[in-house]
DNA sequence: TTGTAAGCGTTATCAG
DNA sequence: CTGATAACGCTTACAA
């Protein structure tokens, strides 16, 4: 392995030069001694060791994407086919950046004080955080943290977010407006300062804007694994006043589409769905879904951006960033009138 | 930062015989010193420096997953929801066993062995190697390096990969015996030595066994993004001859069962599909997708399984697994009979 | 313009 | 049973 000492050695310098010229420290070093430094780099096939680098300067370039184990979910957050998604963007513009991308699920929070200061972690990726002694412990870190996903605020934390409210009001809106009232909402379980909670105040607004009733027996908070979704589907047909159902994610909404036609309902015949994210699977089912679009991918990269401006220890003018969102409409929404 | 010096002030004891506790060489200590030093540990809160460690022991305790970066494709690993199955898989299985899981995209050989130096990696996760320079690269690598739907061999290399052969044999099979003749086949770019490839050959001779000419007009080699599945589905709609399309990725088979039906045609009264793969896709769509069964997350923690072994120098007695896969029957296939 | 030397936290060797 | 000490590769004052 090559390291600062033989470069210097086989140009004929001290580590120092070598260390200054890698670093672009140039000011003070010759021309030539440079080049043949530079030289001397390629051909014996120098790479810096991360290691000693992070050793003596208590930074790696490493940046940590976390998942946070709650105690009811148990896998990992590369699971999610959504999450997917972004995470292959961030990669990509870490490593454009020269960063280096750890994936680690943590459970409590020591967990993540471990980790952190095992590697001298530089910074933070989090998606879904709640207002909990997890995200206390967050905002007191003294690297960058980039929320994704999450609904609590703190002037050391970044935040990529999306609109929300805005969707669930909208999505039900949208409902209202072909003629639905019995308007059910599926979700995983609402948490307060959750993004399925904004949803969720965007559904009721929109009900009582339009005057119409909110009844919490049409809300139904499900795990998102497929099983459980088709069931509910199933069992969403056995419900004669329904008419349309929002859920809050496309594989949600996919799963109940699934029961409710193997249940012998026919969407949007007998009942509408909309659903939310517009992932690839939208234009897969059939009836294609409806649903409120976001984009995942841009989401990654401005994760990315606030990173590397907190790192680079930028100014940041404004710790959130609120991605827009529209409705596609596809075929699984049917009007009530005419 | 507490480090080892702090402990062994703190007990009156020497930064050797903290180290010696911590890795379990506790055989020359007394038993007080051991409980003293423990506590320190817990009270102090220590945490073992990485950097350090793996400066001095040129190990790292870190897990490369490498995406090779083809030309052709863009994205990294992630993008493909099929692989971040078992990615949640392998970060939970090292996490388990005090591995770290990197995430790193390289293009190049010297990408990828730049990185390994750059970390002091332990150890190599890739999916879809062929026989090529990057492979031959990987294989004299001193580290433990582990495939994943990888047909090359190499007695340094471990394999984890699946029936693909019989798979393609059994779907193929499966439409002949429902009276299908005319059976297209559509896959991403069919390489020699790669997973479909192989399925590819289990299609061919499933033929053969059947007296069935093959037809090169019916083999259709497409990216998987959804745009070009489903185009693909709509073209497949044209030709009046094809009565069933073999799709090696449930994906694939999905985007084109999209594409069909908007042209007009019904899967499977007009047409019949098979996929691969048996993701949660194949029961969202409608017809429900028959499909070959693998099991995702099994391949990841063999992966990992493999890695241990190899880490802890225990002896392969195979350095090769390869999963069963099993025919999945639902709605997406029709019977020409009667 | 370049070099010396100390030190980051850990482990391993060898000597008490 | 325990402790000095050197070494891993790199950066950074401080010297020259």
């Amino acid at each position: 392995m090559t390291t600062i000492k033989d470069i210097a050695q086989a140009v004929g310098v001290s580590c120092t030069t070598v260390s200054n010229v890698i670093h672009g420290k140039t000011g003070r070093v010759s021309e030539e001694t440079i080049a043949r430094i530079k030289e001397a780099i390629d051909t014996l096939g120098y790479v810096p060791n991360m290691s000693a680098r992070s050793l003596v300067s208590s930074s790696s370039k490493v940046i940590g994407m976390i998942s946070h184990l709650t105690s009811n979910k148990k896998e990992s957050i590369v699971e999610d086919p959504f999450h997917s998604a972004f995470i292959g963007a961030i990669e990509k513009t870490l490593r454009e950046n020269g960063y280096y991308l750890m994936l680690r699920t943590v459970e409590t929070t020591s967990d993540l004080m471990n980790f952190l200061r095992t590697w001298n972690v530089d910074g933070l990726f989090c998606t879904g955080v709640f207002q909990d002694e997890f995200f206390e412990a967050l905002s007191n870190l003294t690297i960058p943290v980039v929320l994704i996903d999450s609904y609590v605020s703190h002037p050391n934390i970044c935040n990529v977010g999306l609109e929300d409210y805005d969707g669930g009001y909208i999505a039900t809106r949208y409902l209202i407006d072909k003629g639905h009232e019995k308007i059910a909402f599926a979700s995983p379980s609402i948490r307060e300062k959750g993004v399925v909670f904004e949803r969720f105040q965007g559904y009721k607004d929109a009900l009582k804007e339009a005057s119409i009733p909110f009844r919490q027996d049409l809300v139904f908070e499900q795990e998102l694994d497929i099983d459980t979704t088709i069931a509910l589907g199933s069992s969403l047909a056995l419900r004669k006043d329904i008419t349309a159902v929002f859920a809050t994610a496309d594989i949600l909404a996919a799963g109940i589409m699934s029961g409710l036609k193997q249940a012998g309902k026919k969407v949007p015949d007998d009942i509408s769905v909309i659903g939310f994210d517009d992932i690839n699977l939208c234009r897969l089912t059939s009836p294609k879904l409806t649903t409120i679009h976001q984009d995942a991918p841009l989401k990654g990269k401005l994760a990315v951006y606030f990173m590397m401006d907190k790192l680079d220890n930028k100014p940041i003018l404004n710790r959130e960033v609120i991605l827009p969102i529209h409705l596609v409409e596809r075929e699984s929404v049917k009007s009530l009138y005419q």
